[in-house]
DNA sequence: TGCAATGCAATACGGGTGCAATGTAACCCG
DNA sequence: CGGGTTACATTGCACCCGTATTGCATTGCA
């Protein structure tokens, strides 16, 4: 059995079963015990690719974050800056069960995160990160008077992140949200 | 001893120690025995107050929600609606101690609601109202062509939502976050 | 003046937690 | 074809958790 597995696939397996945990029950709900059941192995299995359980948790935030990086990426193919930006944002939203999941998860470390700064730094370099990029393409859009590139980026960015807190908790449905950031779009990109 | 205790008075009594301890170590950090540590009571008074964590817990967010509730209204004092917005905006922003510790509880309880649909229900309603109170104002104020107030109401809230979120993971500056806010104002209100 | 109700304190219980220690198969390498 | 390393599984420990129970003052009321 040994010797012969991609511990990369392993951990990516476990932080799975953590995720899926995170969305039911909560991070609180996630032991090395439970992740282990919900994965289907033994609690020596989760020791042995995690030597702690902050080193799972972080771990599995890093893998959250790289998807989400990733599925961005993939996005980036429209030349228009309004959609450009519109898919990027809309990769972030909770529209279907997958990123509902991320969400859930994202926001449960922002929690955790706001007691724990050595997670938080990774959650702010990639906002940062994001935020130069929607500058970028506001600016190239060439926005209406009064509005100032950087600090609509950091404001387009704000509302996002408000509305997938929104739609998580589900104050209202996805039309809405999406409506909103689509009049905010508009209101940014002149008619 | 007995008898002539003020019951809410001992109940938030405990409730200021769980949020101090919510905002320190984060809603996992709070057991019975903590905050009856951090009350300095013993956990039987904690008890007597509060049959069930959970009870402890309902009581606690409300209680937040309440003061943040107080507060904007004693914000209701100006009748130009742009200024009441932004008074009672900004009342919600963690811009100093209280708030940031408010703020904090909040946080933790999303992320706990997420999963307790029981809890989400008070945010809801809280939310709904502030809302329907926005678009109102939006509405006397005699917004620009093509901003829909109920959809800006939304919007408005979700960035408040979301700059919370930023400010508490120090993600930028109080200045920066009401930079954001003003302009969003100016782009709903006109100039 | 009794007596029940109230306000608390102390303790105990069963269960879950993170983690360390130990055991044991399977494989690779020399 | 041994020895060492890898990949787990099992078990145990000390601790903390929420809650129930019990005990005991103190008080308002009859």
């Amino acid at each position: 059995m040994p010797r012969r597995v991609d511990h990369r696939e392993r951990r990516e397996l476990l932080a799975d079963a953590l995720m899926r945990l995170a969305a039911a029950r909560g991070l609180e709900g996630v032991s090395l015990r439970q992740v282990a059941a919900e994965a289907g192995v033994s609690t020596g299995m989760v020791q042995h690719y995690f030597r702690t359980k902050d080193e799972m948790m972080t771990f599995a935030l890093a893998m959250v974050m790289d998807r989400v990086r990733e599925r961005s990426g993939a996005e980036l193919t429209s030349t228009a800056p309004r959609e450009l930006v519109r898919g990027l944002l809309c990769q972030v939203l909770p529209l279907d069960e997958t990123r509902r999941l991320e969400n859930h998860v994202v926001l449960a470390f922002l929690a955790y995160a706001a007691v724990k700064p050595s997670i938080a730094a990774g959650l702010r370099e990639a906002a940062a990160q994001t935020r130069t990029f929607l500058a970028e393409q506001l600016r190239a859009a060439g926005p209406p008077a009064g509005v100032d590139p950087d600090r609509a980026a950091a404001g387009l960015l704000a509302l996002v992140d408000g509305l997938g807190l929104q739609l998580l908790s589900s104050q209202y449905t996805e039309e809405a949200a999406l409506a909103a950031l689509d009049a905010q779009l508009t209101l940014l990109f002149g008619a």
